[in-house]
DNA sequence: CTGGACATGTAATGTGTTACATGATTTG
DNA sequence: CAAATCATGTAACACATTACATGTCCAG
């Protein structure tokens, strides 16, 4: 399906960028439901050129410094358009590596799986927590509003999704805790 | 990390298994979360023979069709064990194309927007309204409780967050829905 | 002058999917 | 007797991660 080829292309799209520039935007808010590392992108870059999708200009930072900016052909562009208007069939399986772990419960003593869920309960509320302040920074743009005219939508999109996402999962573990707690007595 | 490798164990644990049975499994409520097909399968459980975790008995079923079914060894189960303690960090990605759509939001037109965010809440819709059926059925079992001690327990989770996540993913694209009719006005 | 960020690439390995390949058994 | 299911395997390809490899630029 080459999703990356139009994670790319949409960035690409959304303004002109190096590899290393897409390197990074994965580190960014959209990192947290789609990355890749330069070994990938790289190689990417390379093969979409030849395709025809986006066409690069190289920059000299300093004094030789090569730094390869690409943008996006018209080519590029209806062929990112054309996958973001295809209807896309929902995954049946999602993976989660921590949900094999519920699953086999019963192959662990009830205060092994509570420390399981406790200390995974633990670092989803942390980064529910910094999810919530990176949405601060957001709406503390100057020209930040809710209109899906607004450059910053898509962004906001994400991150809401992403924060309902860990809370989802947070009040999930929290009820399966009581849960265990309540088997207890 | 080889998250198979805990699958196969965890599964065999549970009661002996044959390849094809694993195949099966996976197309159960665990795979909403893991899954794998046989190709990737029997060459795991090659493995897992030779390195002591596993070992099978081969079965006759009718006149000559073999069966290997495997059962875990107690160095297997030891193996799984040491796996289902140990702490898990949370992926820094979890892998969603859709979330690209939304990201790119602004290379749509407003209507092409909604019509993959609404043929998405459609799709999921469908999904959440099987999920919960097959909630139903697990809880019409005569010997369904919700204790932990209940041989459905680890079911019960996998079911109940595979629900959660649905109706989470739904109601973030239905608001998401309902902000775009907003900007129209 | 050094450490961290900038910048680009390839190689090796691991994981996952689709296709190829074969044959037995059961059910209608 | 034909179609669906049971049952097991390998090969080719696609996708992803970690390691290898090199060099520049800027700030303290």
């Amino acid at each position: 399906m080459r999703i990356l080829k139009y994670a790319i292309l949409g960035l690409v799209d959304k303004g002109n960028l190096s590899g290393y520039d897409i390197t990074n935007c994965f580190q960014e808010e959209i990192g947290h439901f789609w990355s890749a590392t330069h070994s990938q992108i790289y190689p990417e870059l390379k093969k979409l050129t030849q395709e025809g999708f986006i066409q690069f200009e190289t920059l000299i930072q300093g004094v030789k410094l090569e730094k390869k900016m690409y943008s996006i052909t018209t080519l590029g562009r209806r062929e990112l358009h054309q996958w973001l208007v295809h209807s896309m069939i929902i995954p049946q399986t999602l993976k989660d590596a921590f949900m094999l772990k519920a699953y086999f419960f019963s192959a662990m003593d009830l205060d092994e799986a509570e420390q399981q869920f406790s200390d995974q309960l633990k670092m989803r509320s942390e980064k529910l927590a910094y999810l919530n302040e990176r949405m601060n920074v957001l709406q503390n743009n100057d020209d930040f509003n809710l209109s899906p005219k607004s450059q910053h939508f898509g962004n906001y999109l994400v991150l809401t999704r992403a924060i309902e996402r860990e809370q989802g999962y947070t009040s999930w573990l929290k009820n399966s805790l009581a849960l265990m707690e309540q088997g207890k007595e």
